[in-house]
Order: C-alpha cells, then structure tokens, then sequence
DNA sequence: CAGTGGTCTAGACCACGGG
DNA sequence: CCGTGGTCTAGACCACTGC
C-alpha cells in the first residue's frame, strides 16, 4: 500500500499488487473466484506466462490456491507482512504501531569460535564483531538480541550509535541488503543476563530465534540470537505443496 | 535419493531432482557455481523456461542463490524435508530415526464453537469433531495436540483406532489430502490438561503450534492446537526475498 | 464436453556483475 | 565489454474439474 507504484518494478509484481489490493477489497472473495489467467491477461494487456507469475506470487503467500481445472479460489485476507518487516525488528514493530527502540549493552571485536565459524562460514583466524542489543516495544522491553558480524559488515555497524534505532536500515543504506534468511525458533531458559535486561527471574521460560541472513550471492551477514519474553510474540508460518520452508527439527 | 524417477512427474521436477542429488554429491560446492542455464537446458535437451522451472525450486529451498549477472552459487547442503513431513507427526518422527506412537485421549462431536467456526469457516450450527491426542517419540511423551475436524473429516477420522499413528496418512488413503497450511508458533503455560500426559508440571512452559490445514480448493481440513515439551523441538524456517512465508505477530 | 490451470517451447530484450 | 539471470511474448498440448 501507500508507495506510488514504481515504474521501475517488473510488470507481473505491479500486477501481484493490484490483484492483492482487490482481493483486500473483497472484491472477488474470500471464496469468491478470480478470473480466469487468459481473462487476467487480456485485461492487463500481457502475455499469460506475465500474469502467471503475478499468480505465482500470491500462491506463495497463500491468499489463492490454483489447481489444474479449476478457476483459483480466495482464501483468507492478505496477512501483508513482507521479507522486510520479517528482516527488521524495527520495521515490524512500527507496521504494528508501536515504536521500537534499542540499546547497545556491550560491543566489542574477538577472534571467532567454531559456532560462529560455522554459521558465517569463515575461517577460523577471522576475527567477528559481537554485539548485545536490548530491543523495547514502546517501552517496555520485548527481546534480547545477540549477534555476530562478520568483519565487513562488523566494520560498519561498529560506529553506529548505541541507541540506533533499526541497523538494517543503515546496512540497506551502505548498499549490504538481505536476500535470504534462516530461522530456527524454539523455547529457552533466561539465564542470569537474560533475566536482567528482560526483567525477568532466572530461568523463566523465552522464546528464541535464531537467525542467519546472506546476501544476494549467498554470503553470510549475520548470526543472530535472540529472544524474546512470552506473550509478547508469535512466529506465524505458510507453507505449501508449492513451497515449503517451514520444517521441525530434534532439538540436539 | 532412492525411489525411481517417475514418469508421471513434469519434466523440471525431475531436473530439480537430479540437480538436488548432485548438489548433495558435492558435485559443485558449497560456493561453487552452478552451469549457466543456457548450459543447462543444452545438457537435459530442454527449453531455458523448464530449466528456470528447475531452479526455481532448488531457490524457494534456500539452496541456491540467483542474482543477474552472475551464475547461482550452491549455499549449504539439503535440508530435505518435504512437505508430506512438516504435515505428518509420524512421517517426520520416522525421517529422523524415532518410532512415532499416537494415543486418542477423548474424541466427541461438539456444536462448534466462535473460535473454530472462523479457523474451520464453517457455520455456527455445523457440529464438529474434537480429538485430544497423546503423541510420543520413541516411548517418550512429546506433544499434547487438541484436534478440531469439520463434519466430513471429523467421519473418517471417528472410526479409526484410537492408537492410529499416522492420521494424516488415513486421510490420504481416503483421497484426502492437505495442500496449504499456516502455523503460529509461541510459548504458553502448561494446563493442568498438559501437565496430566505430558508428566510435567502445571505452569511449566511448552512449545504450541497452532495449525489450520486446508485442501487443494482452499477448504479447512484442521484445526490443531499442539503442545510440544522443551527441549525436544525446534521449528525451522527459510525465508528469502522470492518467498517469505514467515511473519512476526503480536501475540493477542 | 468446454473451460481451466500445468507444462513446455523458442525465441527476444534488458539489467546487472565482473573482468 | 561479455556472460549471466530477469522479464516477457505468443504460441502449443495436456490433465483435470465440473457440467
């Protein structure tokens, strides 16, 4: 919504954009039909592979289903959450209106170990950046953030202000943007520094995430735990025949 | 790997296949580039467009990279795990090496309630099938999960025996089968209900997954409520630019 | 049976990355 | 600058749904 449509976006992403629009519209739906792809192609005056991949899209995200006979169907209303808001605590937190804030506890460069070895696939002499950040939600705290840079990225969050708002926001800036992301999310126990900064009690149950994020080309960005007080969040998931990112593993 | 390529199987879903095992063989990386897909399509004897096809696939895993401009860069290796194991309790156990085991606690038809008619969108007056099921891993309590079936799931599901592990592939076998899903993950409390199979104690924290399961045309299947002990799970989730079926809720 | 989405082809041009 | 993936076209045939 908002942003005037760029002209500089492929044309089956304006198109995704305008049948998401309608579908948030209720005009077709929810279990109402959408038109056929050739109808869809002839309106919008491109080829079907186009409105194909519009269609794609909204597949993806589960607002239509698609099988081989029949027209798609509608299903529930847009959840309208993008990979940005995902990436960003700060742009997630201002889309729910309320206001993020953070506070940078410690900072400092070390030699890395074999887990962060590992999750930023770098060798082991490289030395990474760790930072502690408390994240609050319209001022109360919410999460607990430990993350690990590798050295260029590490290079340029270092100066940043303790109180930066949204770091993704000043990496987007220096031109390092997200393009993937892995998360794994299961249930902890504060330990004592948990429990200080989240005002908690030692060993009360978290939600915790961790994360790492690559770059375009496959890249490491950053490794990421955080976590976070209940009731506070919930991680909601899609998936599909079409596309299935979400898995369940043994907690070892 | 394993069960011979099918037939019946579309053409780039076999490639995918194929460019899977050979990723997994270690044929091109980690970090290393993947032919270009005008290489591709010469070597399988197909057009560039199945090729994309192809790759789309292996990309939507988080197995490859694709930027303009350069070749795709194999990340790490395979997750492998499929849909039909994130939609099955006894399919996943049995993927990780534990033997699945499912216990029904209390089945009954209920009128149904506010909460599953807007999950279920059915209407107020349609009675609904309510399941409490026991899940174990291996002789080990490991999930609580409260089932709610509409009117034709909920029939096929009442006869089954009650120590039936895998309902899922019941429902298949009857021809029904699951095509989307949407989880919530978050934390709660362990009811005196939870606290009773589970062998813990009230209050203590549990994992819960909530999940709605709807069928091809878009209609609900499911509505699950599961409550996993800690310590025996994570869920794992890839999201990328292309596809981002993650998002972060205010827990309400 | 007609209508629909799923698969596939053989082209084309462009935007971007890296030498 | 060249090679690459991203977008798009205009066709074709098939598999399936639902009448």
């Amino acid at each position: 919504m908002s942003a005037m449509t760029k002209a500089g976006e492929p044309r089956y992403r304006r198109i995704a954009e305008e049948l998401r629009t309608a579908i948030a519209d209720h005009a077709y739906g929810p279990g109402g039909r959408l038109p056929s792809e050739e109808a869809l192609a002839a309106h919008y005056e491109v080829s079907r592979g186009t409105i194909r991949q519009a269609l794609m899209l909204l597949r993806h995200d589960g607002l239509v289903t698609s099988r081989r006979g029949t027209r798609r169907v509608v299903l529930h209303d847009a959840p309208v959450q993008d990979f940005a808001e995902m990436q960003s605590f700060a742009r997630w937190a201002r889309s729910i209106g309320e206001t993020p804030q953070g506070t940078v506890i410690r900072q400092a460069w070390h030699p890395s170990n074999p887990d962060e070895q590992h999750h930023l696939r770098i060798t082991p002499t490289t030395p990474v950046l760790r930072v502690l950040r408390l994240r609050h939600l319209s001022n109360r705290p919410a999460m607990l953030e430990r993350t690990t840079y590798p050295e260029p990225v590490g290079a340029i969050v270092e100066p940043l202000p303790p109180d930066t708002v949204s770091v993704t926001e000043h990496l987007e800036r220096a031109g390092i943007s997200v393009a993937d992301a892995e998360h794994t999310i299961d249930l902890i126990r504060a330990d004592p520094e948990d429990a200080e900064h989240l005002h908690c009690a030692v060993g009360d149950p978290l939600l915790r995430e961790r994360r790492r994020s690559t770059d375009p080309a496959g890249i490491p960005l950053e490794w990421s735990e955080d976590r976070y007080l209940p009731g506070s969040i919930a991680f909601v998931v899609h998936n599909s025949l079409a596309s299935t990112p979400l898995t369940r593993h043994l907690n070892s």
